[in-house]
DNA sequence: AGCGTTTTAGCAAGCGCTTTCTATATAGGG
DNA sequence: CCCTATATAGAAAGCGCTTGCTAAAACGCT
């Protein structure tokens, strides 16, 4: 029925093994010999089969790609770096991985349940993006399923996440405490002293650690913060206008709204324009991650450039091997503070 | 070393056939029985060894899902509803399928690629997203591959993408042209009689069809169209934002513009409103696809909803064999006009 | 020419599961 | 109480590949 090895071998004129060894390469051929099991494959349209292949080997070729949400910039800009990255379709010679995005919606099972299936499957690898869930015992459940994959050999590297320690996961960390507190301390220099915060939902790190941030700046310069200056939201557009007009609700005087991120910051804007205030002149604003669409916003936002891509991609290095582990098997990456239009010198008042 | 199904079979005491079958639930094993194995399985922490398993079953429990742009929310949200529906992780009873998303980046050899990969991982089904790419030689490349597919048993399924006769797989084609001819035609019947056109990249199906509706609008109403009223670019925001202004350049009596997309269509909104025009009172602005930042746009964009989600539920549960597919294997389905603030009567002049 | 090396290729033993076929209990009917 | 169904479990034969080991051939020395 469908055409195995054994034929390709017969057809060549040689053992299976030898097919084997030229279709992987990892072992001496004569040349001759080769180009006659290469002309053989074609002809058959020969495919691996993969299952057995792995079966024997005892890994797979396959590596996962964990994400929150598909359908975030956030998380598609580092995917794609770590899927081009790791070869796969169009990479480096033999590289002919299968890099795959699973995505859990953010939630606790269903990372745990791709954990286990890449589990199942010998995944070479996998690498977990974007901020982890702050549960302990969904922490000790994940962390107890890397340490397994680890053991296993499969590589597992962390990306904009943070580390997790005894685990033998590698971690590449934003440093979203460092870059909350860099923005809140460029709005406070700007003369701002009353400051609202959309932060993100409050089970995830990444919410925490931009918020301690900006409570650091605030600390820093002896800002006494009002409670009424924080709401919680989601990380999207239609969470930040709402939590805008609910901040501005609170407390009108408020000369400037951080955002959590950056999508929360453009639904910002929209709340306070359709509120008949001016982005900078009346309330500045702030985001976080500078996607591509942020400079393109009008007014272009003041935002914390995190290299997503860069980081992404030196991930995928990792989890192939090609690149060096950070020493300790951690690395704090940091953002960059971008100055553009939507933060000023807050209003006289 | 790793714990496989002979230990969990010694552990309760039964074969390893047994064992098989209880994970498998696919025959009788009385109900003692397969409580003991359980526990085995749990007490050991057993793992199912994915490709053992599958070499064995000629099938992979393996799902996946080709997209052409990972961080574009379109096939974000398509991927997301196949990912939702094929169960995985989270799924319905027996639903450990690993759905992947695979990102092409719309590139022909990636495409090509991946399937490879898929077929050669003996994947359970391939989902194909998104429009397909207009060359002929690519396309019987990718069609022989589908048909491959089809023959050897995995359900290939197109979504959103053209039919591919004679190759087995299903289509859930989106009416682009349809969708496009009505966008137009609305505009036409505010009274627009001068309508700039920014189409998707030229070598796209999605492209030409949106574009054809449009046109058949035109004709439909005598407006004989101007070649300086289309200009070609990407499905991105700073496109149509470049775009916009060289449409206005060629001929600023224009007194709407068509967006091939609803990200393009905002670029284009930016691009006016810096040049110091009015939306929609100087020019009206059309998109297409309603992604869910359309209506949070300012003025909300009027636009053509493609039901992203739903088409993708539906193609997954078919993927799955748990919808039959459509008569003749083949399905358009139809865009929504959303009339919103975006699009209004031209201006007197 | 003889011998030790180095290349190159084949043999065959699995890898860990699924599944067909067969065997053994158990139950039901006469 | 025996005989035939029925339910349940086991034996064993692969699935298609990889790889350690071995063998043969080719090469370079002395």
């Amino acid at each position: 029925m469908t055409v195995t090895l054994a034929d390709v071998a017969a057809r060549a004129q040689v053992s299976p093994a030898t097919v084997s060894r030229v279709l992987n390469g990892n072992y001496p051929v004569a040349a001759s010999t080769r180009e006659r099991v290469l002309k053989a494959v074609d002809e058959l349209d020969y495919v691996l089969n993969g299952p057995a292949s792995a079966l024997a080997a005892a890994t797979s070729d396959l590596v996962g790609i964990l994400v929150n949400d598909i359908a975030d910039p956030f998380f598609g800009i580092m995917a794609s770096a770590i899927q081009a990255e790791i070869g796969g379709p169009g990479g480096r010679a033999g590289g002919e991985r299968l890099a795959v995005v699973c995505n859990t919606g953010g939630s606790p099972e269903r990372e745990l349940t791709y954990l286990t299936l890449l589990q199942r499957q010998r995944a070479a690898a996998v690498v977990l993006t974007g901020g982890a869930i702050e549960d302990a015992e969904h922490q000790a459940a994940m962390d107890a399923k890397v340490r397994k994959l680890t053991e296993a050999g499969t590589r597992v590297v962390l990306c904009g996440r943070p580390p997790a320690p005894d685990t033998g996961a590698i971690a590449l960390t934003f440093d979203n405490r460092g870059g909350g507190q860099e923005l809140t301390e460029h709005l406070i220099g700007l003369g701002h002293r009353r400051l609202g915060y959309i932060a993100g939902p409050e089970e995830r790190t990444t919410t925490r650690h931009r918020l301690e941030g900006h409570r650091a700046a605030l600390a820093a310069h002896g800002i006494e913060e009002d409670p009424r200056w924080t709401v919680h939201g989601r990380y999207d557009r239609r969470s930040g206008y709402e939590a805008t007009l609910e901040l501005m609700r609170r407390d009108p005087s408020l000369t400037a709204v951080v955002a959590a991120n950056d999508s929360v910051a453009l639904g910002a804007c929209a709340a306070l324009r359709d509120s008949g205030l001016r982005i900078p002149e009346d309330v500045s604003v702030a985001g976080f991650d500078d996607l591509p669409f942020s400079i393109d916003a009008v007014p272009s936002l003041t935002t914390v450039r995190l290299p997503l891509a860069d980081a992404g991609a030196r991930a995928g290095r990792i989890a192939m091997g090609r690149e060096e582990a950070p020493p300790g098997g951690i690395a704090s990456v940091r953002g960059e503070l971008m100055v553009r239009g939507s933060a000023g010198t807050p209003r006289a008042s």
